[in-house]
DNA sequence: ACCTATGTTGATAC
DNA sequence: GGTATCAACATAGG
């Protein structure tokens, strides 16, 4: 999100919006075709903002655009719309050019004003005192926790994975049996893995996540990595490191 | 054909 | 209230 964030900041800011296609009624519930449109035609888009895997963009005076890319969702600028019917929601801009998001599964959303009230702080800006408070509490598994966007803004599935195993923490873990000291160190880690994988464009960067699959080793120790389904997620752990 | 998986999240049930 | 489960989406693969 984060990249597809620096792409609107680089490309789309302070272009005005002659035409909006909102008419997919599932990416942008609760709006009606032509509800998105009629708020943002005539406006400049003027900063972009994010926090944890939500994203939105200030229209000059005019309401909020939020947008999430869902699993599956990525944000393009000029580019011709795709054969298919992959763009499910998009921005025509008075110059020709276009921001389009691009979302095969629809799990993406647009939608003016978005709600944020819901979400932590950024998993990449908290401060430690506060990671102990929200993170080391209540007797789900750690990484259910971690993935809890209430408790903490932007740790999926991958990222979570990531972080556990660089800190050498057991993803099944009570949260609120952690040590204080495991909580600090889980989160340099997962500012490190954020970090990363911002630099080097996304979760999938992440070390342990090639070897996320049947027969996968840790590339730290090559014990064969355990799996399960935690926080309702696929989860990879290795058991050797991870305690 | 059927079942599984997926960089997510919301509504619902216990 | 906190936690677990299922459903929403679309596609690919065994």
């Amino acid at each position: 999100m984060e990249r597809a964030r620096l792409t609107i900041e680089s490309r789309a800011l302070h272009r005005r919006i002659a035409e909006v296609e909102d008419a997919d009624t599932w990416v942008c519930r609760p709006h009606a075709p032509g509800e998105i449109g009629a708020a943002l035609r005539g406006r400049e888009l003027s900063t972009v903002h994010r926090l944890g895997k939500s994203m939105w963009v200030e229209t000059g005076g005019g309401p909020a655009l939020g947008l999430h890319l869902g699993m599956t969702g990525v944000i393009l600028i000029d580019e011709e719309p795709h054969p298919g019917v992959w763009d499910r929601f998009a921005l025509g801009f008075e110059d020709g050019g276009r921001l389009a998001l691009r979302d095969r599964r629809r799990l993406g959303r647009a939608v003016l004003e978005p709600d944020l009230s819901n979400l932590g702080p950024d998993a990449g800006e908290i401060g430690r005192e506060e990671f102990r408070r929200r993170v080391g509490r209540g007797s789900a598994p750690l990484k259910a926790r971690l993935m809890d966007q209430g408790v903490l803004a932007g740790v999926g599935n991958l990222l979570a994975d990531e972080a556990l195993w660089r800190a050498g923490l057991h993803p099944l873990r009570v949260a609120g049996e952690v040590s204080d000291a495991e909580l600090d160190r889980l989160r340099r880690a997962l500012r490190r893995t954020i970090r990363d994988a911002i630099r080097k464009g996304g979760a999938h960067t992440g070390r342990l996540i090639p070897h996320r699959t049947p027969g996968g080793a840790c590339p730290s120790c090559g014990t064969a990595l355990e799996r399960a389904t935690v926080g309702g997620r696929t989860t990879w752990w290795c058991p050797a490191e991870q305690r």
